[in-house]
RNA sequence: GGGCGGUUAGCUCAGUUGGUAGAGCGCUUGCUUUACACGCAAGAUGUCGGCGGUUCGAGUCCGUCACCGCCCACCA
């Protein structure tokens, strides 16, 4: 007996075991070693990371293609895993770290540190993977893979290698982006603009032999700067070549205040003379566009902060060569290990009192800050590690253009193509510890060995220096993105040539957030391509961000976020991931409410009733039974409707449309099976044993086997379940395993039969409501066709039991003071004498009357008119002309009903 | 500044190649109809953001404007 209600969170744990223990996720299962491969690699999440929504609707997606195509025999494999995330996870643990008033990250030492990191790893890492199984995604866990494994850092290690090698990988000393607060330098793509409220400092910059006088504007320069504490490392001021204001001090020096330091004024054509006074500060060592003015004229890289963004004026030699007035230098050495913004006012200060400032305005401006520290980036001159992005470009930019992969929705390719023939050089060294430690040593002198491993790097030192000699290893680590650049076959081996290897990769597919584009699927594409020569997935489909249901982001800071956890314990991991799907249209962010996870629940509880129903009229699944052999019309007709849904459910899915697939198969389920097939096999099923019966019973258990298939990779925990308990006889398999409908079948007679049923028995009923009556009430058929007295006849039990009619008969017309209803072009008539308002029952036909009479006049504008008839396609005319002859007829049995209607009053 | 997306029923959103607008929720009314009140039945609600154009015909194509959102660039 089926239990009397679901309870998902009873049965989800359990139905998940079931798989788990039948290695259903395991890819490679020998009975499908000839089937075709699909294959998805997971976006790793974070390994200390928890479940948020996005990760529901990003794994929820995957699942769905997945189940579906391992229920369509290929041989999937779902290839999970986790990312180690260098940068957040070493923050957490740090901050454990301050919290327990244990010793810092560097008082620890770096060897200490790992072990905690380690630590933390064990202790939260298998979190998040407890999750996604609560969600149902089914990964071939037996896979699973973590970026820091031993294999996947092998992989890491050689990739750096042969793109350095290659000339693909490089260091360089130039400006990066700065995170004073991490410590480290971070890529473009982890710095995020805020616009914030700032000021237009501008200064006076004395001009070299002339004596300085606030009130003589031929004595100075202006330049105008919103990060005065910069001057003192400046190395020039920069005007327009064109700029009349400024021609005659090209050439000429200025005084640079508070340090005394003698700098040139140049042209160049960055100088904006819209811009500020016109005059720009240059401050090569620490502005991105000062820098490429810097190299143009030649100007120095006076570096004047510390690591942690502290003045650092003192020892100093760039800052102080060039000083030819050292009146005030000393007090500005004083400076030296203030914080940037602490400088910054006491600069100002100090140029204002010397008369050196002549305003300050208000200005609104955006400021870099790291996306994970929040803290203002400040351009440092550092030396770090770059990947020739552009170089790797090329052939990324390509496969694209070629097809050989493709976005879904197709629009996100320019938004791909725009980023990769824009790229700039991908700065991959961290001055974390957490992650993959650079495969580089350093001999005495400064020389770098880049080598598989140590024992390769000494011996290649050896050869160089000619004697064994001590070496020193690069301390950083790479970006957390590079490893996740290879994931695609590092998971499978790389660089062993696996089996797995040539058998999954390329992917079929890759599931992932428009956010991550750049981060990650741009550089799986430039990696895969150079390693693997071939692109590392065939379509890539770009979901949009779950937002809260008044569409804010979801973030902890605003406390608008869905647990989906939570959701999953409320309503059951079926109906969030049914609302996801059924939500996730392409190219739009998904709203999420409740009351639709609600209403999903509901629809789970419905799939399940209607199978208890099933199984209390003892329809079981019939071994060898073929629904197209069915006699009865009512299951030729589900059978045709089947097929439908089975068609539509299958090409939204292979269309990634996941939204048309969920709500096609709910229509089927609920307005289709539940609501007319099983209130239409009632009379059957209710009534005495015959072939009739026996047939019915065996649809009605085919169909509902089919509505598990079909709605499996959206709801596997209530299917799979429903699945066993229906498994009388039992099952050759369970349903994850078990073939997706191949179905093909259309009986339009059946349709058309069923059809006039469904809108004749919709008719009276809906007369019934609007006229409020209740009883039981005799059918008449006024001068009905033969055929539809042959139908009234064949359906009379279902017509009486599902409009409540008491009794069916036929007339030549209709009887005096009848309800008439116009059902497919015929009239049906309900006598009523003396229970109906007449007056009401006038009115009501004359509004039918005057539709009838409206549709027939916007159809006569359209045929009258000679373009029309001209230039539609004659199909569309053809329709227009049918339901102008439909019209007319009905407009004609309305006109007799309100006849006889006035003979009975 | 460059680019992208959105504007359709009270709310959240669908709408395939142009052929007289749909769903869920909510709302109204009536139902202990022996699977289901997480239910059944019936119903109401739209100048499809504005303007212009193409077309026999535009929610759908083109142009333009308005508002909302996002991405990229930008610390004078």
């Amino acid at each position: 007996m089926i239990d009397k209600t679901y309870q998902p969170s009873e049965v989800e744990g359990r139905i998940y075991e079931t798989w788990e223990r039948a290695g259903a996720f395991r890819a490679g299962r020998p009975e499908r070693a000839s089937a075709e491969p699909y294959s998805i690699v997971i976006p790793p999440p974070n390994v200390t990371g928890s479940l948020h929504m996005g990760h529901a609707l990003n794994n929820t997606l995957q699942d769905i293609l997945c189940r579906f195509e391992r229920m369509r025999g290929k041989d999937v494999l779902w290839q999970p895993g986790t990312d180690h995330a260098g940068i957040a996870t070493q923050m957490v643990v740090e901050r454990q770290l301050m919290e327990r008033q244990e010793p810092g990250r560097r008082d620890l030492g770096r060897e200490k540190f790992l072990e905690r990191v380690w630590a933390w790893k064990a202790e939260s890492g298998g979190t998040i993977v407890k999750q996604l199984k609560r969600l149902g995604a089914s990964c071939d866990w037996s896979r699973e893979r973590f970026t820091m494994d031993e294999g996947l850092s092998r992989a890491v290690v050689k990739v750096f290698v042969e793109l350095y090698r290659a000339g693909l990988i490089y260091k360089d000393k130039r400006l990066v982006n700065w995170d004073p607060k991490l410590l480290t330098a971070i890529s473009d793509l982890e710095v995020v603009q805020v616009e914030t409220k700032g000021h237009l400092w501008h200064i006076r910059y004395p001009l070299e032999g002339k004596t300085f006088d606030p009130n003589d504007q031929s004595t100075f320069i202006v330049v105008a700067t919103t990060r005065p504490e910069t001057m003192l490392g400046d190395a020039a001021v920069a005007v327009h070549p064109d700029d009349e204001r400024y021609k005659h001090l090209v050439g000429k020096n200025v005084i640079l205040p508070l340090v005394g330091r003698t700098i040139p004024i140049v042209a160049d054509d960055y100088s904006d003379p819209e811009k500020g006074s016109g005059a720009v500060k240059i401050t090569p060592a620490h502005d991105f566009n000062d820098f490429e003015v810097g190299k143009r004229h030649n100007l120095p890289q006076i570096n004047i902060f510390s690591i942690e963004a502290k003045l650092s004026l003192k020892d100093n030699d760039a800052f102080l060569s060039g000083v030819t007035n050292p009146a005030d230098l000393e007090e500005t050495l004083a400076m030296h290990g203030l914080d940037r913004f602490v400088a910054r006012k006491k600069i100002v200060e100090r140029l204002e009192t010397k008369g050196l400032l002549e305003k300050i305005e208000p200005q609104n401006h955006v400021v870099p800050h790291g996306d994970r520290s929040n803290v203002v980036i400040e351009p440092f001159l550092t030396d770090q590690w770059y990947v020739n992005a552009k170089e790797l470009a090329k052939p990324a930019i390509a496969a694209v253009r070629e097809g050989k992969t493709t976005f879904v929705p197709k629009s996100w390719e320019n938004t791909y193509f725009n980023w990769m023939e824009n790229i700039q050089p991908w700065c991959i060294s961290r001055q974390l510890w957490w992650g993959h430690q650079i495969p580089a040593w350093y001999g005495p002198d400064g020389k770098v060995f880049v080598a598989l491993n140590e024992d390769d790097a000494k011996t290649e030192a050896h050869e160089h220096y000619g004697k064994p000699t001590e070496l020193t290893r690069d301390e950083d680590v790479l970006d957390t993105w590079f490893s996740s650049a290879l994931w695609p076959f590092s998971t499978l081996g790389w660089p062993d040539e696996t089996p797995e290897l040539a058998r999954y990769y390329p992917t079929s597919a890759l599931v992932t957030g428009f956010d991550i584009i750049f981060f990650w699927v741009a550089r799986m594409m430039m990696m895969g391509l150079h390693f693997m020569k071939e692109v590392p997935f065939h379509d890539v489909y770009i979901h949009a961000l779950v937002r809260d249901a008044s569409g804010a982001k979801m973030s902890k800071s605003k406390g608008n976020v869905i647990d989906p956890l939570h959701l999953i314990e409320q309503y059951g991991a079926d109906a969030l991931r049914f609302t996801l799907a059924a939500m996730a249209a392409q190219g739009r962010d998904i709203k999420l409410s409740t009351q639709r996870v609600e209403g999903y629940r509901n629809f789970a509880t419905k799939l399940w009733n209607a199978a208890r129903f099933a199984e209390m009229n003892a329809c079981a699944t019939q071994p060898g039974f073929d629904p197209k052999s069915a006699k009865e019309t009512l299951n030729r007709w589900i059978a045709h409707e089947t097929a439908k849904a089975v068609r539509e459910v299958t090409e939204a899915i292979l269309a990634y449309k996941f939204n048309e697939a969920a709500g096609a198969a709910y229509r089927f389920v609920w307005n289709i099976y539940c609501d007319w097939y099983l209130e239409l096999a009632k009379p059957v099923l209710l009534g005495a044993d015959n072939p009739a019966k026996k047939e019915t019973r065996a649809m009605v258990a085919w169909a509902r086997d089919e509505i598990l298939k079909l709605l499996h990779p959206f709801m596997p925990f209530v299917t799979e379940e429903l699945w066993a308990v229906t498994s009388a006889p039992p099952r050759d398999a369970m349903l994850a395993l078990s073939n997706w409908p191949v179905f093909s079948f259309a009986d339009e007679r059946a349709e058309t039969e069923i059809g006039w049923v469904i809108d004749l028995v919709t008719a009276i009923r809906s007369m019934r409501a609007e006229m409020n009556i209740t009883a039981q009430i005799p059918l008449v058929l006024a001068a009905a066709s033969d055929e539809t007295k042959a139908r009234a006849e064949r359906w009379a039990e279902f017509i009486k039991r599902l409009a409540r009619v008491s009794d069916i008969s036929a007339a030549a017309s209709a009887p005096q003071g009848a309800v008439q209803l116009i059902v497919r072009g015929e009239v049906v008539a309900l006598p009523l004498k003396g229970v109906i308002d007449l007056a009401a029952e006038r009115a009501r036909l004359d509004k039918e009357l005057a539709r009838a009479e409206a549709d027939i006049k916007r159809v006569d504008a359209k045929l009258a008119n000679e373009k029309f008839v001209a230039n539609a396609p004659e199909e569309i005319v053809e329709e227009e002309k049918e339901k102008r002859e439909e019209a007319l007829g009905r407009k004609a049995k309305i006109a007799e009903a309100l006849e006889r209607l006035k003979g009975a009053a």
